[in-house]
DNA sequence: ATGGTAGTTTGACTA
């Protein structure tokens, strides 16, 4: 089975690439955010003559959240208490696994007042987890998690030390979520620098290979041994009217 | 140096 996570940057405005990419990668699974839709206006009959299930979590203008699959999802979940009413989490068992779709808080510049949400909106989050993942059921997260796990993530880690992606709390945060009983999956295959899932559009990160590796898929630990493979899929930050994000794709060989 | 582009929405916000 492959779970794939992408940041598409409005799903309407990249119903084209969407397509395009559902069709010539034929993951079993995609985590989306940023649909920036209500739920009246997603395109469900568009994704569904793809051959996908789908749930989603949207509102106006911002964030959205939605899980497309192949395979029958039941236990959904929309948010968590505490997310501040913010479309940033989705959640539902698909092949028994619960996959959660998550789109972390920006937190715009260190101090900032949406830096501490950020930091706050984790902490809930990790105590969604905490109480909703069941010992006997694996699970996922997969997503826009804004933040960098190490240097290694970071194209220039001595200009970005410290700043806004990068933070020790923010990394902190993650590790907490870890802790809770699941591995980076990307790093199982893959050790070196230079790994990046998003380019900035306003400095042309991608031409000048500027980029961070911010969009993790994170595998619950009785799970890990059946990952096979985690792929980037940079080709698709370099097409036409891209996301700023690119997919990113994990392998499991399940039963 | 506080820029630069993109999307939503039509002015200003979020990223």
């Amino acid at each position: 089975m492959r779970i794939a996570t992408w940041n598409v940057n409005s799903i309407r405005a990249r119903l084209p690439r969407l397509q395009e990419w559902l069709g010539a990668r034929q993951p079993d699974v995609l985590c989306v955010q940023e649909t920036k839709c209500t739920d009246d206006e997603f395109p469900e009959q568009e994704v569904r003559e793809m051959g996908y299930e789908v749930a989603f979590h949207g509102q106006k203008t911002y964030n959205g959240v939605a899980l497309l699959s192949k395979h029958p999802i039941s236990n959904v979940i929309r948010g968590f208490p505490g997310d501040g009413e913010e479309a940033r989490f989705i959640s539902g068992r698909i092949r028994d696994v619960q996959i959660a779709s998550v789109y972390v808080i920006n937190g715009e510049t260190v101090g900032s007042e949406k830096y501490a949400r950020k930091l706050e909106w984790l902490k809930k989050l990790r105590d969604h987890l905490n109480k909703t993942c069941a010992a006997d059921v694996p699970w996922m997260l997969a997503g826009d998690f804004n933040i960098t796990f190490d240097d290694r993530d970071v194209y220039d880690p001595a200009k970005w030390h410290e700043r806004i992606f990068c933070t020790t709390r923010e990394r902190d945060a993650l590790k907490a979520i870890v802790d809770l009983g699941c591995r980076d999956a990307l790093r199982k295959y893959h050790h070196r620098n230079g790994i990046y899932t998003w380019f900035d559009f306003r400095t042309g990160g991608y031409q000048r290979g500027q980029g961070l590796r911010i969009d993790h898929v994170l595998v619950s630990t009785p799970l890990f041994k059946a990952l096979r493979d985690v792929e980037v899929d940079l080709a698709e930050r370099g097409a036409e009217k891209p996301s700023d994000h690119a997919p990113v794709i994990a392998t499991l060989a399940l039963d």
